[in-house]
DNA sequence: TGCCGACGGTAGTGGCCTTC
DNA sequence: GAAGGCCACTACCGTCGGCA
């Protein structure tokens, strides 16, 4: 793992300092493939129980269990991984998403690889799989809404009208911000698009509502959210099935009476989001139609 | 000025409880 | 039994203050 973690620290100091590692984060893959296919154990777990029934697998090894992964949207394969690249990569260049199939399943594998790796020889480090989800994304979006015409940040400063304006030295604003994951600000226009990356959501849903609220409130019609996951499953030792963490219930509340969100955008669409009730009231697709979408919104 | 530890906020996950 | 929600736990990360 110290080949692993040394390739997502120099990945992360490239991102933070505003360049894409795009590239970094393909050889982090190659590292976690190789590690999974010659230390690991790739097998069945067991399946989803929904309409259809979904099959899903773990890694296996040093004792640990991984997360449970869905085996056709995952290449295993590091040749197949490397042809899969070359698409991705001309569907980049050519800002055209012509293949959403093998463009959704670089993503899964990149992500879900490292996630995979981290839950077999490092499982208590909880944070940095999401951290490289975030870093994968962010450099996708660097190269697809690239400076000047586009900033990428990840907070929003929130000023606010302070009442008693003698009690402040300045004698004007004080000012607050809203911390996201990635914010995509067209500089002309000042529209932004902010993505709240998540590997999966559960009980924390009600942020991406709650800031798209704020800022709502400080800059009415300005920022749209597009909520971006892998998916929303965990393992069920006992019965060694999988299920689906899903509150459809919760997000329909909130899409209706907290704010509105553009879209929720999954690699593994959890089958009861997909559902035509649940559709109507909020978009669920797939991630390869997120850069679409915010394509619109930002009149890129 | 730079190092280092404390601290709080945030993220991810398993397990358990309640409700239907 | 499934769905939905809450809790506990662990770790990452940025900020801040103390200290040399």
């Amino acid at each position: 793992m110290q080949t692993i973690d040394r390739l997502f620290q120099a990945a992360k100091q490239r991102y933070d300092a505003s360049q894409p590692s795009l590239a970094e984060c393909y050889e982090i893959t190659r590292a976690c493939l190789t590690k999974l296919n010659t230390e690991a154990t790739l097998r069945r777990f067991g399946e989803f129980r929904g309409a259809p029934n979904l099959e899903y697998w773990v890694a296996e090894g040093n004792g640990n269990l991984s997360r449970p992964y869905r085996p056709e949207m995952f290449i295993s394969d590091l040749a197949e991984f490397e042809r899969a690249v070359v698409s991705f990569q001309d569907q980049m260049d050519d800002d055209d998403i012509t293949d959403p199939v093998t463009f959704e399943k670089v993503v899964y594998t990149v992500v879900s690889s490292f996630c995979l790796c981290y839950d077999v020889w490092k499982p208590k480090s909880r944070k940095t799989p999401g951290t490289f989800f975030e870093v994968f994304i962010g450099s996708v979006c660097q190269i697809r809404y690239p400076q000047p015409r586009f900033q990428m940040t990840k907070h929003i400063p929130i000023v606010v009208e302070v009442p008693d304006a003698d009690a402040v030295d300045d004698g004007a604003l004080q000012g607050n911000s809203v911390s996201t994951d990635l914010v995509i600000t067209n500089t002309v226009t000042q529209q932004g698009a902010v993505i709240p990356l998540k590997i999966t959501t559960r009980e924390r849903i009600v942020q991406p509502f709650a800031h798209q609220r704020i800022l709502d409130s400080a800059y009415p019609g300005r920022y749209r959210s597009y909520l971006t996951c892998i998916s929303e499953v965990q393992r069920d030792d006992k019965t060694t099935t999988v299920k689906q963490i899903c509150v459809p219930g919760t997000v329909a509340l909130f899409q209706k009476h907290l704010s509105e969100l553009s879209g929720l955008y999954y690699c593994d669409i959890p089958q009861r989001y997909a559902r035509q009730d649940f559709t109507a009231l909020i978009r669920v697709t797939g991630i390869a139609n997120l850069f679409d979408d915010i394509d619109d919104w930002l009149n890129r």
